[in-house]
DNA sequence: GCCAACGTTGGC
DNA sequence: GCCAACGTTGGC
């Protein structure tokens, strides 16, 4: 089973949404690395919750893939902020996954607290130079070491 | 295929 | 709101 993390901005959806609604279509994905990342996720697959843009960015929770990867229906939609013309609907760009709350950590997980962790966690893509990827792989050994943070 | 312009991300 | 990083676009 593999680990991800993904980024959410609370204003936009938080761990407090995602635990309401139970499972939610996690779309609006439009870059290529991290929309192969999605397609890379399977049912199972356990996801740390990250909140982004906000005072006190961290780990937030816990969520689980159970749904595997699918056309993101928002590509499509003329309405929708993530409305792609570009995108051929016999071979859909952008994909989505769907996702369900697990649970929210006891206490956030600080980017402050990952980073004073970044020698013993290695080849973090959440910490790599410049990094914007919204979704992005997380190892076994990492994941255990985060949790430990907690 | 190069590269300048532009847009977005996300911490601060 | 600023700005560094960096992906994407489009002219050539």
């Amino acid at each position: 089973m593999a680990h991800w993390l993904l980024k959410s901005e609370p204003d936009e959806f938080s761990i407090d949404d995602l635990q309401r609604v139970g499972v939610e279509p996690w779309g609006g994905v439009r870059n290529y690395q991290a929309r192969n990342h999605l397609r890379a996720m399977k049912v199972g697959d356990e996801v740390l919750f990250y909140r982004s843009s906000c005072p006190q960015p961290g780990i937030v929770g816990i969520a689980r893939v159970v749904k595997a990867a699918y056309p993101d229906p928002t590509q499509f939609d003329p309405r929708s902020d993530y409305h792609d013309l570009k995108s051929d609907p016999a071979d859909p760009r952008w994909s989505a996954v769907d996702v369900a709350f697990v649970r929210k950590l006891a206490q956030p997980i600080s980017l402050d607290a990952i980073r004073g962790n970044a020698g013993k966690l290695g080849d973090f893509a959440l910490l790599a130079r410049g990094n914007r990827l919204s979704v992005l792989p997380v190892n076994a050994a990492q994941w255990r070491l985060l949790l430990a943070l907690e």
